[in-house]
DNA sequence: AGAGTGATCTGCT
DNA sequence: GCAGATCACTCTT
């Protein structure tokens, strides 16, 4: 095992500020500590995307989760390395990115606020406002064009990049969104008063 | 509040 | 092997 990354932080090389990449090693802690610590970290898909403003929780304790009655064809990747993507689709249209922790445990990535590739994003997304391209899992995986091409693939090599956030956001807790098991269990993390969010907070 | 959408999983034969 | 329910969603009414 490498060096833990147990915050996201800066360095300075080169006469700047440059953002850090999340490494896989960020990635191999509880979904609890991971989740609130990806809010305001910069996603991009082919150089697509921008900063995530919520995400959910699911690990293999949990009723709600693809995990929950262990590996199947569909949720493999959850089971496989952490720092990866695990990609599903559905109600037989939508893709969803997740990112795999532990063993049997994955963050949903709900929304963000575009910060790049608006064009590509438009595009593929069809005349919506920037406050709903990526508002939601399913919009979010089409702006970025995502599909289960990526499934399983390492969060640190191309097409992905993950950057630490450059600065601590304000996160808040609440209800995930959406399911029918594991209804009260309050492992939905946002940026608190985003514009970007797929819902407001319960 | 309801429709659309089809793959996936479960629980039976 | 098959039938039926379910589904971490989105868009429109």
């Amino acid at each position: 095992m490498g060096t833990r990354c147990s915050r996201p932080f800066r360095w300075r090389r080169g006469g700047g500020w440059t953002e850090p990449v999340l490494t896989r090693d960020f990635f191999d802690r509880p979904v609890l500590e991971v989740a609130p610590e990806l809010i305001g970290a910069t996603l991009l898909v082919d150089g697509v995307g921008g900063e995530i403003v919520e995400v959910e929780a699911y690990d293999e304790s949990d009723p709600a989760s693809h995990s929950f009655r262990g590996p199947t064809p569909r949720n493999l990747a959850m089971f496989g390395p952490s720092g990866h993507a695990y990609l599903y689709k559905i109600y037989g249209i939508h893709f969803c990115l997740n990112f795999v922790c532990e063993p049997g445990s994955a963050i949903l990535i709900r929304a963000l606020r575009p910060t790049a590739g608006f064009d590509a994003m438009h595009q593929r997304r069809g005349g919506v406002v920037d406050k709903q391209l990526c508002s939601g899992p399913g919009k979010l995986a089409e702006a970025l064009g995502l599909d289960l091409t990526q499934n399983g693939l390492a969060l640190d090599e191309a097409p992905f990049q993950l950057l630490a956030a450059t600065a601590p956001r304000e996160v808040a807790t609440g209800l995930r969104i959406g399911i029918t098991k594991g209804v009260e269990t309050p492992w939905r993390f946002v940026e608190r008063g985003s514009a970007y969010l797929s819902k407001p907070l319960k």
